[in-house]
RNA sequence: GCGAGGGUAGCCAAGCGGUCAACGGCGGCGGACUCAAGAUCCGCUCUCGUAGGAGUUCGUGGGUUCGAUUCCCUCCCCUCGCACCA
């Protein structure tokens, strides 16, 4: 056989034209609950790389699994074609960034019709045209009716390659660069439209406890980053500028805040910068937020610590950041690391105020505070120093503070801040405000004049908006006057938060979606992309679909119910990128090999979540094997066996039953890998069936046909041709899946018993060394021996051969029956039940031909009745006695 | 530093209380087929062993258990995320 490999160039043509013909993949507007598939939907960069090929093929391996199990199923494909590339693109080549992405679309749809993957194009989208973006519009209307939409002054990360805003996710590392191109990003203060995410930070933190279908890691990620930390307010007075409000996790520690610290940009520092130049001497060229070294410059201020009545003096220092608490902070040196070395830096006084819990503490006495003069000590333990709450552990100190403080109450601090969803930039969703030019301020566009269009693309240096100064001129919708149009544009990620519901009716003319069938078909069952959208992407999309079920009437408040972090495909254990160089094109495999190649490689070489490693030599493998299932079953086809159905035909029957049951729970669990592996293995049995003997047609064609169309939903083309060979009418996709009535631990342990039956006939010829095996008896234990066995399990007895003994058909076994009752009694706690003495007598008489095969020796399997007792005490439950005549 | 996930035979990689010396793949070795090579098929691949045996293994050191690769603790190392977060 050679491994040229099969021409897979007009089977896939073939079978793609024919779904199409046949619109094999429209899920219709009325079926009821579909299962909702889906990947993340691409941005259209021009081809499609690895990275999509994995993710797509994962979903549509899935979606046609459930679909042969049964299920209606919704499989859509769309376009984040919003976004910054096409408009960088589109001035390197002196066109406009609509028609670049829309060729890119056009190629990338071209290439994902190629692979094979079964979407329902019907229902596409492409989030730059206005019949979708209308719909960020409106939905930021709503957002706006809600509250939820605010315009504020920001300080931004800006990118001055970009020329654009970054969100803080979008910012990277240490370094601080931008995530598409890699220039440090700088700070600017720009009015910017945000969309109050924090007001649903409760529901999205708590309600990831319940998204069990979501793996940890993204779960925990999301938890880090909207980071909500419960902790206490309470005010410091400062003389001149009232009360000032801090906020502290560790109130506990109150007794021992010897200084009080203020954000540069902190109101109060600001003022004081006016009248102090030392202030504003530290603020304007010292202050390095970023940097590691705690800086700081003492202000002329006291602070009263609203406990101790004690004057503790005021710092502006670098390391209170403005965004974090209130943007105040009291110090404890003794019991913080920051403030400890901020307080060394700066000669202040660290009294230690908690103290260790001793060992052996009695819950009252005050403890001997420890040495915090060279390092903090920061965990909870028992107040010291601390008045009437010495004696106190922290926990309870916390609660009685906040409840004595007369300013002090329980609050919470987020790390997650508001979305600011403005870009100064052309390809995104105009942001539908206009600004007045008397007195109605900004005022959001009315739903009957959306969508806000985008106007011509001009190529300027700016934000072409900014220069389009035709369509900026307009009117304010509330008094008539002159105004302008915004010229910001949204962060692309509010296009894909609500994408997911626009497949349900992507041509529905005055709502974003059809409550009704929204309501039945979300949410996604299966969601499926890269890990690099744990955060923003996911965050949002929940938010979103929080806040449309608190306005809009959808039922659901969380998007995806099972969601699956692709790994990524890399080359000799790097990722693959464009920088790098070392990437493999899919459009070159696909030319090579086919679509169905490219598709069962990737599935079976690792689990979905796992990164791995791409090997042209898997490929072409993969390739190969493709190639000898399609002969093995235009050979079938061809010239129709006629063999028996005996015992060997028996075997191959259960190791189909057995494929089937474990494929197809493997396929539940998107292991596709462990079920392609055992499907490949019943094609290796089935061809040793045919080597070996005339197969019986009946159990051969049953076991071809099961090969199929458990390939199906992963080699979707060949599966086709070769289901038609095979004598079927219409299509594969729409097989029945096949079914098998077997449990997987009978299997298991059927398996085992021939494998090692196996295994010890090679190690007895091996050990001995029988050169030519005339012979093999394969002998089943005596079926006193299996009630022992069984006796022993349930037998709770210390002396087990005294209970085994009380039966008389085993004491009539005398010695034989105490030398095993040893045996039994020795291993008692690892004993596990067998076979039966008949299924072993079946299970291993089917299997005969395989030692048969091997050793080229007539095998017998007979029955304990059939031998004599010298060969029978090597025969147990399990574990056949073994004679090899030489 | 905090959090999550990992460390398994030459390599990749399953297993996650007992048929585990540990699935599978790659690489290597031997055999069949072939004039030969390739492909394909059948074995072997921790050590010792002339009838299925024995011994030492699953990052380190402890512990729980009749029994641990699997559970608990300590430490070391890797990967990812977050981090001057009050």
């Amino acid at each position: 056989m050679s491994d040229a490999g099969y021409d897979h160039e007009p089977v896939e043509r073939r079978w793609q034209e024919a779904w199409d013909d046949a619109d094999a993949y429209r899920t219709s507007d009325d079926v009821d609950e579909p299962t909702y598939v889906l990947g993340m939907y691409p941005y259209p960069s021009g081809k499609l790389h690895m990275g999509h090929v994995r993710n797509y093929t994962i979903t549509d391996a899935y979606a046609r699994y459930r679909r042969m199990c049964g299920d209606e199923v919704l499989h859509p494909m769309g376009w984040d074609a919003f976004g910054l590339p096409a408009e960088n693109a589109a001035k390197d080549r002196d066109t406009n960034p609509r028609d670049w992405t829309f060729d890119c679309i056009e190629t990338m749809r071209e290439q994902m019709h190629a692979m094979g993957f079964g979407y329902d194009w019907d229902r596409e989208i492409a989030t730059c045209t206005p019949e979708y973006y209308q719909w960020n519009q409106w939905l930021f209307s709503r957002f706006h009716d809600e509250g939820l939409v605010e315009r504020r002054d920001a300080d931004v990360n800006w990118c001055p390659e970009c020329e654009t805003v970054l969100a803080d996710e979008q910012v990277e590392g240490e370094a601080e660069l931008c995530w598409r191109c890699e220039t440090p990003v700088e700070q600017r203060e720009l009015e910017q439209w945000f969309l109050k995410i924090t007001e649903y930070a409760d529901e999205l933190l708590e309600a990831i406890d319940d998204l069990e279908g979501w793996p940890n890691s993204v779960r925990q990620m999301q938890r880090n980053w909207i980071g909500r930390q419960y902790g206490t307010e309470l005010d410091f007075e400062i003389d001149g500028h009232g009360a000032v409000t801090a906020f502290t996790t560790r109130v506990d520690t109150i007794f021992g805040a010897t200084f009080f610290a203020l954000a540069p940009d902190h109101p109060i520092s600001e003022e004081l910068a006016a009248a102090d130049d030392d202030v504003r001497h530290f603020i304007e060229h010292e202050a390095d937020p970023d940097g590691d070294e705690p800086n700081g410059v003492e202000t002329d201020l006291t602070a009263t610590n609203p406990v101790t009545g004690e004057e503790i003096p005021v710092y502006v220092a670098d390391f209170v950041l403005s965004d974090v608490g209130t943007g105040a902070l009291m110090a404890v040196p003794g019991h913080d690391e920051r403030d400890h070395a901020f307080a060394t830096k700066m000669d202040e006084d660290i009294v230690p105020v908690i103290a260790p819990e001793p060992d052996d503490w009695d819950g009252e006495t005050v403890p001997d505070a420890p040495d915090v003069s060279e390092q903090a000590f920061t965990d909870d333990g028992v107040l010291v120093n601390s008045d009437e709450y010495s004696g106190l552990e922290s926990e309870s100190a916390r609660e009685r503070l906040t409840e004595d403080v007369e300013s002090a109450a329980h609050a919470a601090q987020y790390q997650l801040r508001d979305w600011g969803i403005s870009r100064q930039r052309y390809w995104g969703t105009p942001i539908p405000v206009v600004h007045c030019h008397d007195d109605c301020g900004s005022v959001v566009v009315p739903d009957e004049e959306l969508p806000v269009e985008l106007p011509e693309f001009i190529n300027t240096t700016g934000n072409p908006l900014d220069a389009a100064e035709e369509w900026k001129e307009t009117r304010c919708p509330e008094c008539g006057g002159t105004a302008t149009r915004e010229t910001d544009t949204m962060d692309t990620f509010v296009d894909s938060s609500w994408y997911f519901l626009r497949y349900v009716s992507p041509d529905l003319e005055d709502a974003p979606f059809d409550a009704e069938r929204a309501n039945d078909w979300m949410p996604v069952d299966q969601y499926v992309g890269g890990i690099e959208h744990a955060v923003m992407h996911l965050l949002y999309s929940r938010f979103f679909t929080k806040v449309l079920a608190d306005n809009e009437g959808l039922e659901h408040r969380e998007p995806f119910t099972n969601l699956l972090a692709q790994g990524m495909v890399q080359l000799e254990g790097e990722k693959m990128s464009k920088s790098k160089g070392n990437v493999v094109s899919p459009q070159r495999i696909v030319e090579e090999y086919g679509a169905d190649t490219a598709r069962l490689f990737m599935m079976q070489a690792a689990q979905p979540e796992r990164d791995f490693d791409w090997s042209e030599e898997g490929v072409r493998s993969t390739n190969a094997f493709l190639s000898r299932l399609k002969e093995m079953v235009e050979s079938y086809t061809a010239n129709e066996p006629d063999g028996a159905d005996d015992a060997v035909a028996s075997y191959v029957e259960s190791e189909i039953d057995a494929t089937i049951a474990i494929a197809g729970s493997e396929y539940d669990d998107l292991t596709f890998n462990r079920a392609l592996r055992e499907t490949q293995d019943l094609v290796g049995t089935l061809r040793s069936y045919a080597d070996y003997t005339e197969p019986h047609a009946e159990t051969y064609e049953r076991g071809l046909s099961a090969v199929v169309r458990l390939l199906a939903p992963v080699a979707p083309h060949l599966a086709e041709e070769l289901y038609e060979a095979l004598g079927n009418d219409g299509f594969v996709v729409d097989a029945p899946w096949p079914t098998a009535e077997v449990d997987r631990d009978y299997v298991t342990k059927r398996r085992r018993l021939v494998e090692n039956t196996r295994e010890d006939v090679r190690d007895i010829v091996e050990v001995a060394g029988i050169e030519d095996p005339k012979a093999i008896d394969v002998v089943v234990a005596p079926e006193w021996k299996y009630d022992a066995l069984e006796l022993a399990i349930e037998s709770d007895a210390d002396n087990l051969i005294g209970e085994l003994m009380q039966n008389s058909h085993i004491r009539e076994q005398g010695d034989a029956a105490a030398s095993y009752g040893q045996d039994l009694q020795a291993e008692r706690e690892a004993l596990s039940m067998t076979l039966g003495p008949d299924e072993e007598f079946a299970a291993l008489e089917s299997a005969a031909w395989l030692i048969e095969r091997e050793f080229d020796a007539p095998v017998s399997v007979v029955r304990a009745e059939a031998v004599d007792e010298s060969v029978l005490k090597n025969a147990e439950p399990g574990r056949p006695a073994i004679e090899i005549e030489d």
